[in-house]
DNA sequence: GGCTGTGAATCTTTTCACAGCC
DNA sequence: GGCTGTGAAAAGATTCACAGCC
């Protein structure tokens, strides 16, 4: 991750954060969820909301590993850390499950989403329908390419990248996708940092660099293939 | 990674392989690189690329950790697991080390992908700039709408994924990748496994199921927005 | 009887720290 | 002196296995 990964996953895969809070003084129970158990959450999520689709009330460890594809240990583990929401000798409540896993997770609340970079990339990702059914709203687009500025791309306009600051601070972004070719990255990142996003999911293949305090995950689509290739060349 | 993925991915984060290899017993002293480093060498290569094109003929653990952004012990650690390529109190050779790297990873070969899916993230995906760089070829981009078919994308038409045998095997691809909606993802996965593919990377958003022996990484677009919004919830 | 919640055991990955070599 | 290569220690993640409860 993986990656983003990752993991990243991993890696997985590829992926990783920045910038660890020094040990929370807040008077609420925070619990520091391994990165691990996060990238796993979703995916119990998503297990639940199909279960719910189908009229299903009540789960198990066992069924729902099963949908999420992994074993039920682990998913018994990772929700332990949340608390105790099942019931022995009976499971888990779908929908109460659901509820508390996207509480912890931060769900509650609407994300706002700014893409940089209206290449390809760029706007399959405004288009991806997965974000918008998931509490991330697509807010802005933009780009550093005249030809590309102001042409729409679903209900968006490309906004033009020299006015980054101002836009971002319009739309009250809160997080920002880099889908910009690798030389431009590092300056656009800085960028974004500099206007107070401290959230960043980067497409572009180099190594960024953050300060403390930013987040940042990164999806490289090459190494993908890269470990795919490797193990073609040795299962196959 | 995970890359995001990771992890990944990790895979990374978002990411995983099913299918172990037994145990060898083909003569060659064949290594099995764990899947954290795997995603780490292709960093390596890509900052050995930058060096490369800067003029630098030799360098060190610290610096190519620093360009890649992991530390220099892991680093070290990673390259000692494909053999001795450095020279103690001097360093690494950049070209050496690069195509140690690239033999080790299976990037000799060049690698031929269909791309499942004429989607936005299809068609971005087989314009991805990246991929052609690093040795993996688009052969193929597919797809079931029948006002996609036929309908040109770069160099490529769109082919009827009724023709998938067909087109896999005109082609003689060897990794596909999906980029379909999650209800259509374990239908065309099954089909593309039975057509002999065994690499896969997925972008759709459920847990596929495959058999022993293939190899599946996934993508998960959402789920790394999803691990974004948890750390800026809990760091800002 | 069945399923959760969790300590203990195992396995994996990372970091430390230093011997070995140029 | 400086940098690699690598054992040993530490940290982290997963799996096992079973006590506890419905």
């Amino acid at each position: 991750m993986s990656q983003s990964t990752m993991p990243t996953p991993q890696e997985p895969a590829a992926s990783g954060v920045s910038g660890q809070r020094p040990d929370a003084m807040t008077g609420s129970i925070e619990r520091i969820l391994p990165e691990a158990t996060l990238a796993r959450l979703t995916q119990y999520l998503r297990a639940l909301n199909t279960l719910q689709s189908q009229g299903e009330t009540r789960t198990s460890s066992g069924v729902l590993a099963q949908e999420a594809g992994v074993n039920p240990a682990i998913l018994r583990k990772d929700l332990s850390l949340l608390g105790s929401y099942g019931t022995r000798g009976v499971g888990y409540m779908v929908a109460d499950l659901a509820q508390h896993i996207s509480t912890a997770m931060g769900l509650g609340q609407q994300w706002r989403v700014a893409i940089i970079g209206a290449g390809n990339l760029g706007r399959a990702l405004s288009g991806y329908g997965g974000f918008q059914s998931r509490g991330f709203e697509v807010v802005a687009l933009l780009d550093a390419a005249p030809e590309v500025i102001g042409s729409r791309v679903g209900k968006l306009a490309v906004e033009d990248i020299k006015n980054l600051k101002a836009v971002l601070e319009a739309t009250s972004a809160n997080i920002a996708v880099l889908s910009v070719p690798g030389a431009a990255a590092q300056e656009l990142c800085d960028q974004v940092v500099a206007c107070g996003v401290r959230s960043i999911l980067s497409f572009a293949p180099i190594a960024l660099q953050v300060p403390t305090g930013v987040n940042l995950r990164k999806v490289d689509l090459a190494t993908e293939l890269q470990i795919l290739a490797y193990h073609a060349q040795n299962l196959g």
